[in-house]
DNA sequence: AATGTATGCCGCAATATGGGGTATTACAAT
DNA sequence: ATTGTAATACCCCATATTGCGGCATACATT
């Protein structure tokens, strides 16, 4: 097929043999092309606007600014941007701070020609590029405890608590009185052995209850 | 390499020429045979603990008790079968649902021989296959909006609110008084235009801002 | 000099909260 | 037939929280 222009990828990662052999990867396919290389976010923050990449490679350990608050930084001035994170860690702390910080996949350095560049294709088609435990890692963070010990009503008004809502607004959302909400409160907070809304929504997330 | 046994995969479906197109592919792998088929989930469910599959795929849109609430139902009673959603659909609220009853994957049924197959070998070594559509949806479910109007500190106080605190709490949890944890909270009410906990909560989610 | 941010305080009226009870209805399971 | 669970509802009570108004200081950045 004919492409009329190469996606530009922007690398910035400090260690100069991954940065290297990156660079030779990515320009060795005829659908992309490195516009610049950096060591650290700062550099590459400066040349954001005459690089003009459309993917940027960026590693999470680096020296000064790291790879997620420099993501954070590049989605605040460009939105359009698809990062991808390129990191040695897969623990899970990282994972996610990564991909709030707008991150749009999440490759390990381990990752060999073909997958890395299978990531820049996945990334171009509107995909998001994972290892196998990270996507794994994500769908688990949906999952829904199925041995929760509320009832259907409860869970439903735990989910009102973790919106901030009242006993007053909860009685008026589910159309029962305001002692009902009372009454059925009371009864999660005896089974969730807690005393309190937060205390509540605490633990409905550590085991994700709802 | 020496397979002792394949994995045992269920498939629920309830279109005839998709079950035993889906049923061909399946058995086609050196890995993997189908145990049974099935045109709705009351019959899947009752035979599942003949059946012992290791993976289920299950449509979405079925006769009587549809797929997510299967999904739920099986989950519950064997926590590791993994369960891969088949729908024609890719609208995130249906998406989102699959994942919360414990889906460990999702793809369409358009999905063809290659992609069948992969999606069961991405199940075996732990992954979660997905569309790339899907796999954006899900990633942009993390995403933090970059524009948020909010201070580091109102948002760190709007985090602690959608956690349930109180003031108080608040004010212990930053150390500073409980007349600075109002002022603060003032001042997110103001910049998000709400009046209450509950209303900031709604438009933190709706916007990302935490 | 002006702006934004984080901090702190006062007062006030209305509402919410968490604790203790008790009770009725309905429906499913044994 | 009985037991259990779920959902509904009410009472009392003391304390804490909430949202509103206004005001003020300290610090850093622009």
């Amino acid at each position: 097929m004919a492409l009329p222009f190469k996606k530009r990828v922007m690398i910035v990662e400090d260690d100069q043999e991954i940065r290297n052999s990156f660079t030779l990867i990515v320009n060795s396919s005829q659908k992309f092309t490195v516009t610049n290389s950096y060591r650290n976010c700062e550099d590459a923050l400066h040349n954001l606007h005459l690089d003009k990449p459309e993917i940027v490679l960026m590693d999470i350990e680096l020296p000064g600014m790291n790879g997620i608050q420099g993501t954070k930084i590049i989605k605040e001035k460009s939105p359009h941007i698809d990062i991808v994170m390129v990191s040695v860690y897969e623990d899970s702390e990282m994972v996610f701070e990564a991909l709030k910080a707008g991150a749009a996949g999440y490759i390990t350095k381990s990752s060999n020609y073909m997958e890395l560049l299978s990531a820049l294709e996945e990334i171009v088609k509107g995909g998001a590029p994972m290892s196998s435990r990270i996507g794994r890692m994500v769908i688990d963070n949906f999952h829904v405890n199925p041995n929760s010990p509320l009832t259907k009503r409860e869970t439903e008004i735990l989910q009102l608590i973790s919106e901030g809502k009242t006993y007053t607004q909860i009685s008026e959302e589910l159309f029962i009185s305001k002692e009902t909400s009372k009454t059925h409160i009371k009864n999660i907070y005896f089974k969730l052995e807690v005393k309190c809304k937060s205390e509540a929504i605490a633990k409905a997330n550590l085991e994700k209850l709802i």
